[in-house]
DNA sequence: AGCGTCGGTCTCGAAAAGAGACCATCTCCG
DNA sequence: CGGAGATGGTCTCTTTTCGAGACCGACGCT
């Protein structure tokens, strides 16, 4: 009951790390955004154990990032993406680009790749304002509203 | 032991997850990106255990994304971000990007602006061939030299 | 009726996490 | 010299979480 009081903490980095933060959970939106939507198929390929994958299916959905539903066409249930899911796609994306850079020696084993042109997809940080590329150094933290808001309601 | 053998696999997101998919692990790097060094203070700033942390740490040091060395002017101990370490960066500005838009109610908490302008760091999924921005929909994997070398070498 | 598939639950032993005390080393300062 | 206070690090003990696998009820098919 301790960990999860980091949630309470005015940080955008740590807040959603309480939720995706341990084994399971980004493998199992890898997933999903490979196209996985039943839970046997979560389970099988990617070894977990059942209760467990309940359980993170049902944190997934409590908070809006899956939504579970019954299949049109058959009976089974599915988990899919929400919109709030979806956009969790940069993440992943992020982290393939590193683990290609130093955890392929041989080079990536799967290519992302724009569907229109012979591209990849590649993930980049830059300046919402100028444009200009951006590494950690070039950043500079700034208390913003959601901090304020946080100090004031605490007195 | 079944959950690690998960970094043989050929994937360029599982992979990366294995080391860096746990409670802590994120968090003690958000913590070095804040300029954070010492032992001491990773463990007040996030209230892990020590124990905790020291397994973390050495983890972190073992892949080579953080250094451990002595401090020059002093005496203690010093934990820096390697090159490698270094270009995790954009998963944490990812994950913050997300957290911004569904975890921030008031509004973030604390901007991450360009040095050398008001505007904000943010990351971007792009087509590193046409530039086009990307989301998962325009995405197509494809077997990449990685996945290959991996089946020549199991026959 | 019998079998297979489905999502989901239960139990139990093993692994990991949390807390907090404890340590050796070193520095500072009287 | 003799404490105090940091410092990074270790040990122990309890609680929580995880993993493996059996088990279950609903449904479909033949």
């Amino acid at each position: 009951m301790r960990y999860e009081q980091l949630a309470d903490l005015p940080c955008s980095i740590t807040r959603p790390l309480v939720v995706l933060g341990d084994r399971w959970t980004l493998l199992i939106l890898k997933e999903a955004f490979a196209g996985v939507r039943r839970f046997n198929a979560f389970q099988s390929n990617l070894g977990i154990p059942r209760s467990r994958l309940q359980d993170r299916l049902g944190r997934l959905v409590e908070h809006g990032i899956l939504v579970r539903q019954q299949a049109a066409d058959g009976d089974h249930a599915e988990y899919r993406l929400s919109r709030k899911g979806h956009d969790l796609y940069p993440i992943l994306m992020a982290i393939k680009d590193w683990g290609d850079t130093y955890m392929a020696p041989d080079g990536p084993p799967v290519h992302y790749r724009h569907r229109e042109c012979t591209g990849e997809a590649r993930v980049t940080l830059a300046c919402d304002c100028c444009g200009e590329p951006m590494t950690a150094h070039d950043v500079l933290p700034e208390a913003g509203p959601g901090l304020l808001a946080q100090v004031d309601a605490q007195g």
